[in-house]
DNA sequence: TTAGGGTTAG
């Protein structure tokens, strides 16, 4: 019956002069599937009218009614006149309650009414082990089924019900157990059945990572309809196969515009923007505008977030701008888009939009906003949004806790991380990953492999991840030796393929450890060609250890590859500069200019009581300006006197002397810190962050600084953190 | 029976 026949069905009910309760079920029955909120009030009605009295028939229908609206209240109202009525007892009645309580997840009132049952049929078993399955209760949905087999075999609606919750869990091999029950007990070529379960097993298998079973189910099936199509494209996109999910999407398509929803599509956009491939995506949103589907909530947020994550922030604003209805998914979509793309400001604001707007924000929203804490280095705003997951009861859930763990170690509060890791209720991979990132950044390469150590242990299997973090832990605190061990262990025994992060790392290490000819015989020795990246880590140590030759070497592979990005430009330049070569290193500049690769400027930045304050070399906007500049000559004469000579190895321009040691003290690293001093007393450890890496002569003088101004010093520059106290660093002096 | 936003590394 469509919505039309559901006024012509009220406007016949209302002709009835004397309706009785036959004409009552018919509507109720026929609101119950279109209209809930209808059936209800139909009910209402005839309860105040006390004639007719409702039968066993009615109540059905009223509590299907109650269960589409997720309404407990008016289900136990429904369930005290059934009882009144003395029908509280009979199949239809007891079944729809049970359907109700389990769909609420009131699991105490189902169950009860499930014992009382005088006798069960499967129809029953089905609603008691839907509602397990629907939310999650993955013992309790087998316990049922255990017992279920001893009184009704399991049909149809009991697969459908049951394997989304193994696919949740990942349990292949009971979906491979329930996949042959499947074809024993009920036929998937019949053409409802067969369409629900086969899908359902495809989704199962794709989700278990099985494509090449969800294929095989998919190609066996007899009837197909857009779910199955959807069903199986998400799986490729969810295993990484986004090429082959397009190809299948395209596939789809071919077989007419029929199959065309707003699920398909989000499906094929995320494999657009997975495979950054943007001219397909637009192609995707023409399709879309081109069908009418454009204007529905899923296809806008997809196509929303596939702007975003290519970079086209200001048209994914724009698309949400023009939403008519957004909801929280449209918000978090927005917030994750400003963070990834570098703007943790306009994030925020996008945040506090939503919450002027009354949209609830939710685990998703928390987890993508808490990193632009982590990208500012605002611990206070961090701490903000800490308390706000507290206020929301979501501080618990393992996701938020693994983007806390992350915000406080790159805010510098590696003891926070910890807190949190310790007291989480349930740690996943990632937490486990974060943790030792963590420890690696703050240069805790021992702590980094106990927790490894520990990991083994709670029978936590790492994964390719693990190792990229361990290893790159043990080359911030140059543990070569360990970290060449676990690279060997990692594909011996683990089994795990290195990828190119993985020989990245290790270059890394073995080069900033000092084993420069090592790292070049190890790239030679890889079994994939070293990308820009991999060069890029050994260029960077060339730069530490100024090793000119060898750099002028690699810079050369650079060339050949093409820079990819500022930072080897800068790298390069920086190795001519430091030995005096300036024509060379200006060569660099323009090579770069010419190439459209702008250097950003170092900026760094300090929060002091909530509040952020950012500095560029030689800045002098600030409102204090004046008496920083004072403070930061003033040190320079402190520390003078304790032997202090200028590095101007580090300056990149070819200038006099003198000029050379202005541009060095006025890094905008030492800006940050004295305004640091000034303003923090003198228990308060100074936490600055800066965007680049932390120049060379600023290092010296901060270690300093320490002793002259007896601080504490904390700086976290693009790579890592610094620890400094008492004239040292905890890096020692290899960054 | 499918689907939109999210956390780890480099």
């Amino acid at each position: 019956m469509a919505c039309g026949d559901l006024s012509l069905a009220r406007h016949l009910f209302d002709q009835i002069p004397a309706p009785g309760i036959h004409d009552y079920n018919a509507l109720i029955r026929a609101y119950s599937l279109r209209g809930p909120a209808l059936a209800l009030r139909l009910y209402r009605s005839l309860r105040r009218r006390r004639l007719p009295q409702p039968n066993n028939y009615t109540f059905p229908f009223v509590l299907k009614a109650c269960s589409a609206l997720l309404d407990l209240r008016s289900a136990r109202a429904v369930h005290c006149h059934a009882a009144r009525a003395g029908l509280h007892a009979d199949l239809f009645v007891s079944t729809a309650l049970v359907d109700v309580y389990a769909k609420c997840a009131s699991f105490r009132h189902a169950a009860t009414v499930f014992r009382r049952m005088p006798a069960r049929d499967v129809v029953a078993w089905n609603a008691m082990l839907a509602g397990y399955a629907l939310h999650g209760k993955y013992s309790d949905t087998i316990a049922c089924l255990l017992l279920m087999q001893d009184d009704h075999a399991p049909n149809a609606s009991t697969l459908v019900a049951l394997l989304p919750l193994l696919a949740q869990h990942g349990a292949l091999s009971q979906g491979r157990a329930v996949h042959a029950y499947s074809v024993r007990a009920c036929s998937l070529h019949d053409h409802k059945d067969g369409v629900l379960v086969g899908t359902a097993l495809l989704d199962m298998y794709a989700k278990c990572g099985h494509l090449v079973y969800a294929s095989r189910v998919f190609e066996a099936m007899a009837v197909r309809n857009e779910v199955t199509w959807s069903a199986l494209v998400g799986g490729f996109v969810l295993c990484g196969r986004m090429l082959e999910a397009f190809s299948l999407f395209k596939d789809m398509l071919a077989q007419g515009l029929c199959f065309l929803s707003p699920t398909s599509v989000a499906s094929a956009l995320r494999a657009c923007a997975n495979l950054s491939d943007l001219c397909l995506g637009k192609q995707l949103h023409a399709l879309l505008a081109k069908s009418g589907l454009h204007t529905d909530l899923t296809a806008g947020n997809s196509l929303l977030s596939m702007y975003a994550k290519a970079g086209l922030i200001d048209q994914a604003t724009t698309l949400f701008d023009q939403m008519v209805v957004k909801d929280t998914v449209s918000y978090s979509a927005l917030v994750s888009g400003y963070v990834q793309n570098g703007k943790a400001d306009e994030a925020f604001r996008v945040f506090r939009k939503m919450q002027a707007c009354n949209v609830q924000p939710d685990v998703a929203t928390m987890v993508s906003l808490i990193p632009a804490c982590s990208h500012l280095a605002a611990l206070q705003h961090g701490k903000c949004g800490h308390g706000s997951v507290i206020v929301r009861g979501i501080a618990s859930e393992t996701s938020i806790c693994n983007a806390l763990i992350d915000m406080y170690a790159k805010c510098g509060r590696i003891d926070l991380s910890r807190q949190i890791f310790d007291v989480m209720p349930a740690r996943d991979i990632v937490s486990w990953n974060t943790m030792i990132a963590g420890y690696g950044i703050h240069g805790l390469g021992k702590e980094a492999t106990a927790l490894f150590l520990d990991m083994k242990h709670q029978a936590c299997e790492p994964d390719d991840v693990t190792f990229i973090c361990l290893i790159s832990a043990c080359s911030h605190s140059g543990l070569v030796t360990e970290g060449k061990r676990w690279f060997h262990m990692m594909a011996h025994k683990y089994g795990i393929t290195p990828r190119m992060e993985h020989y990245i790392g290790m270059v890394d290490l073995l080069a900033r450890g000092g084993f420069l000819d090592e790292a070049y015989q190890f790239i030679q020795g890889m079994p994939l060609k070293a990308d820009v990246r991999v060069w890029g880590a050994l260029l960077g140590a060339c730069r530490v250890h100024k090793n000119i030759d060898l750099g002028k070497q690699v810079s050369s592979m650079i060339q050949q590859l093409g820079p990819e990005g500022t930072g080897n430009f800068v790298l390069l330049s920086n190795i001519f500069s430091a030995a005096g070569r300036f024509d060379e290193a200006a060569e660099v500049r323009i090579i770069q200019k010419e190439q459209g690769f702008k250097k950003s400027p170092g900026c760094s930045w300090i929060e002091i009581n909530g509040s952020l304050h950012a500095f560029i070399g030689g800045d002098r906007s600030h409102a204090q300006s004046s008496e920083i500049y004072q403070e930061l000559d003033n040190i320079l004469v402190d520390i003078n006197k304790l032997g202090y000579r200028a590095d101007t190895s580090f300056v990149l321009q070819d200038v006099e002397e003198e000029e050379k040691e202005k541009a060095l003290l006025y890094h905008s690293e030492k800006l940050a810190i004295a305004f640091g001093v000034l303003t923090l007393s003198e228990d308060k450890t100074i936490f600055v962050t800066k965007n680049l890496r932390v120049c060379g002569d600023c290092h010296t003088v901060i270690k300093y600084m320490t002793l002259v101004r007896k601080r504490a010093i904390i700086v976290r520059d693009a790579n890592r953190f610094h620890h400094f106290k008492n004239g040292q660093c905890s890096c020692g002096d290899f960054w």
